[in-house]
RNA sequence: GCGCCCAUAGCUCAACUGGAUAGAGCAACUGACUUCUAAUCAGUAGGUUCCAGGUUCAAGUCCUGGUGGGCGCGCCA
C-alpha cells in the first residue's frame, strides 16, 4: 500500500470516528475501499460511500461531500494531495503529481524501485512448464505455454520468491513406439541435416495415419509389432535402445534450439525415462500397503470420497502410464528439492488428472500435496478450428518463427541495410519477432482460448508486442540525442504538470502492484495489459510534450528524466514477460 | 448422463474480483509527416454484456434454471 492510499485512508478513518466515536470499522477494511476512478480528470484515488450511508443514516452523497470538507482541513497542511472533490457518492481526490513523481522517479533512476517486490525472503517455489514430447513436432501451442511458463518464473523472482524452473520431457510412452515403428519400416527418406525432431514429428503423424488407414489383420499386425516396440524400449533392449538415444538427441537439440532463440532458460530438465521405474515401483509398493487397488489387473486408487472416481496408476500389462510417472516426480520435487509450493503449467484438458494426482500424493502423505497447484490454460486454435496433425493443419512453431521474422525484415529491417550491420538486424529480426510472440501469447487471460492467425499475429500496429517495443525504442532514441543527460541530476519535478505526464507518473507509481497481483493470480495478461496502456500513454506524450522543443531547459530535462524512468520500467517490465527489447528498429 | 471452462462492439479481447456514462486494438470513415523514428497520434461511427428469473443501495461481475460452443470422465499424454 502507497503513502497517498494509506493516508488517505487514515484521515478518512479519524473523520468517521469523530463522526461517530462507536463506530467499528478496521483501518484495512477502509483502505480496501479505495478504487481508481474511471476517468483521470476526476482523480486519482475515489472513496465510495455506500457503505457507510446505513450507518451514519445519512444519504451517501453527502457523506462524501462532508468527507471532502473535512479532509480538506484535516490535509491543510499536507503536501500530499492536491484537492479533495465529491461527485455524487464519490469522494475523489487528486494527489499532489510532483510528490508522486519525487516518490517515485529517483527510486526508478537508482534501480530500487525494482527491487521492492523482492525484499521480503518468500518460499522456494518450483514451476514446471513446457513439457515437450521427444518424436512430436513443436507448435504454436506449445509456445503458448512456454511462454506462460517462462514469465511466471520471472515474475514469481521479481517477488522475492526462490524459483526453480523446471522442464518436464516426454521422452517415452506409446507415441515414441509408434515413430520408431514407422522410422524403421516405412520411412524411406534421410534424415536432414537440420531440425531433425521436426522431422521425427512428420514420421509421428505419418505413422499415426497408416495405422488409421489400415484394418483388419494387418492394423492387428502392426499395433502388435509397436507393442512389441515399447516392450523392447521398457526392458532396453540395447538395440532399440540405441535408435531411441539418437532419435531423442534429435529432438532434444531442436528443443535447445527453440528456448535459446525465446530466450528461455530452465534450472532443471526431468525425463519421464527418469521417473519411470521410480513410479512402477510407488505404484506397486502402495497396492502392498492397501493404499492402492487392484482391479481387472491394473492397479489404481479410489478416490470416490472426493468425487474423482478411480484413479488408474499402472496398466495391466505392468507398464506405467502418465500419472505413474507424476507421482515419482512429484516426490523427487518434495525430497530432493525442498520445494514448499509447486505449480504445474499444462493445458486445462488435465484439469481433472492433476486433482486426482493431487489428491493421490494427499493420501500418500504428501502434505505438500495441498500446496500444489495446476494452472490450466486453454488451447491455442485457428479460425477454422482446432489445430490437429491428422487434419495437417498443425501450426509448426518453426514455421511461425519463420515466417515472422521475413516479415519483420523485409517489410522494416531491410531498409536499414545499408546502415545496420548484418549482425544488428538479424538480432534486431529476432527481438521483434520475440515480441510478437510473447505478447500475443500473454496478452490475454490464460482460461482463454487463443485464435490464432498467423495473417493477424503477423500485424504489428496496435495492441501487439511490437508496439511496446516500438515505444521503448523512441524513448532511446530521445535519449541518444542527449549524450550529456544524467538522470540523477536534481529536476523540478513541478514542471511535469500535463495531463499526459501524470498519466505515465501514476503508472510508474502502480507498477510494482500490478506485478505483485499478476505473479499472484498467474495471469501475466495483467502486466500485458499494463504495459500497453503505459506505452499508451507514452505515445500520447510523445506527441504532445516534446523534449527537444520543450519551453525550457529545465522542463526538458524534467521530461527526459521522465521518458527514460518510462523506458527503464517498460524494459524491467518486457523482461518479466519474457521479452527483450532493442535499442533501435 | 455427470463434471470443469467459455459467451461483452462486425472481429480479437479488457473492465482494478459487487461500484461512476461498459473500455482498447483490428476492420470502416476523417484528419496530422519540412517536426525527438508515422511500426505513431487526434477524431467519427459501432452495445438489450447469450436468454429468463433471483439476491441489494448497486450486477457484465454473485445465486438458480436454460441455450450455444470447447474440454474431460480406467489401461493416451
Amino acid at each position: 500500500m502507497n503513502i497517498f492510499v494509506r493516508s488517505l485512508g487514515v484521515g478518512i478513518h479519524q473523520i468517521l470516528l469523530k463522526l461517530q466515536p462507536n463506530y467499528e470499522c478496521t483501518l484495512e477494511s477502509l483502505v480496501g475501499l479505495i478504487e481508481t476512478p474511471p476517468q483521470q480528470e476526476m482523480g486519482d484515488y475515489a472513496f465510495p460511500c455506500f457503505a457507510l450511508a446505513k450507518v451514519f443514516r445519512k444519504a451517501p452523497a453527502q457523506i462524501a461531500n462532508e468527507l471532502m470538507l473535512a479532509l480538506q482541513d484535516n490535509f491543510n497542511e499536507s503536501n500530499l494531495f492536491e484537492s479533495f472533490s465529491s461527485l455524487g457518492p464519490y469522494l475523489n481526490v487528486k494527489v499532489n503529481s510532483s510528490e508522486m513523481a519525487k516518490q517515485v522517479l529517483p527510486e526508478v533512476h537508482n534501480g530500487n524501485w525494482f527491487s521492492k517486490n523482492s525484499l521480503e525472503q518468500k518460499t522456494r517455489v518450483m514451476i514446471e512448464f513446457s513439457q515437450p514430447n521427444t518424436h512430436k513436432g513443436f507448435h504454436v501451442g506449445h509456445c503458448r505455454n512456454v511462454a506462460l511458463g517462462d514469465s511466471l518464473v520471472r515474475l514469481f523472482r521479481y517477488n522475492g520468491y526462490q524459483v526453480i524452473a523446471a522442464n518436464y520431457i516426454g521422452d517415452v510412452g506409446t507415441h515414441i513406439a509408434k515413430c520408431l515403428w514407422y522410422y524403421q519400416e516405412k520411412n524411406n527418406e534421410v534424415p536432414p541435416s537440420v531440425r531433425k525432431g521436426e522431422w521425427l514429428g512428420e514420421l509421428y503423424t505419418a505413422s499415426t495415419l497408416a495405422l488409421e488407414s489400415q484394418t483388419g489383420p494387418e492394423k492387428e499386425e502392426t499395433q502388435k509389432k509397436i507393442s512389441a516396440l515399447l516392450a523392447k524400449l521398457e526392458e532396453k533392449e540395447p538395440q532399440i535402445t540405441q535408435i531411441w538415444e539418437e532419435t531423442r538427441n534429435w529432438s532434444l537439440e531442436d528443443f535447445d534450439q527453440i528456448y535459446s532463440w525465446l530466450g528461455t532458460e530452465f534450472d532443471h530438465v526431468f525425463y519421464e525415462s527418469e521417473v519411470d521405474e521410480e513410479g512402477k515401483q510407488l505404484v506397486i509398493q502402495g497396492a502392498e500397503d492397501g493404499l492402492f487397488q487392484r482391479s481387472d489387473g491394473a492397479i489404481g486408487v479410489d478416490l470416490n470420497d472426493e468425487k474423482l472416481g478411480f484413479f488408474l496408476l499402472l496398466k495391466s500389462d505392468g507398464n506405467t502410464l502418465y500419472s505413474t510417472k507424476d507421482l515419482a516426480l512429484a516426490k523427487r520435487k518434495f525430497e530432493e528439492f525442498g520445494i514448499e509450493r509447486s505449480i504445474y503449467v499444462v493445458g486445462a484438458e488435465q484439469t481433472l488428472h492433476f486433482q486426482q494426482v493431487f489428491a493421490t500424493l494427499k493420501k500418500m502423505g504428501y502434505e505438500q500435496a495441498s500446496r500444489c497447484f495446476h494452472l490450466p490454460y486453454a488451447l491455442v486454435v485457428l479460425p477454422e478450428g482446432k489445430m490437429s496433425s491428422r487434419a495437417g493443419n498443425v501450426i509448426l512453431f518453426s514455421k511461425l518463427q519463420q515466417e515472422m521474422c521475413d516479415f519483420v525484415r523485409n517489410n522494416y529491417l531491410e531498409s536499414h541495410r545499408e546502415s545496420w550491420s548484418d549482425e544488428e538486424i538479424q538480432s534486431t529480426t529476432r527481438k521483434v519477432a520475440v515480441a510478437a510472440i510473447k505478447y500475443g501469447m500473454l496478452n490475454q487471460d490464460p482460461n482463454k482460448q487463443i485464435t490464432f492467425s498467423l495473417k493477424d499475429w503477423l500485424v504489428s500496429e496496435g495492441d501487439t508486442g511490437v508496439y511496446l517495443i516500438y515505444a521503448y525504442v523512441r524513448i532511446r532514441s530521445i535519449v541518444r540525442q542527449f549524450e550529456n543527460f544524467d538522470p540523477h541530476a536534481e529536476i523540478d519535478f513541478e514542471l511535469l504538470k500535463h495531463s499526459h505526464e501524470k498519466a505515465l507518473i501514476r503508472k510508474l507509481f502502480d507498477f510494482n502492484d500490478i506485478v505483485y497481483q499478476a505473479a499472484e493470480q498467474y495471469r501475466p495478461s495483467l502486466l500485458a495489459r499494463t504495459l500497453f496502456e503505459l506505452c499508451k500513454d507514452f505515445s500520447r506524450c510523445y506527441s504532445s510534450c516534446s523534449v527537444k522543443h520543450a519551453e525550457s531547459k529545465d522542463l526538458q530535462l524534467a521530461r527526459l528524466n521522465l521518458f527514460s524512468a518510462v523506458a527503464a520500467t517498460l524494459s524491467t517490465g518486457l523482461n518479466l514477460l519474457g521479452i527483450e527489447p532493442p535499442e533501435r528498429m
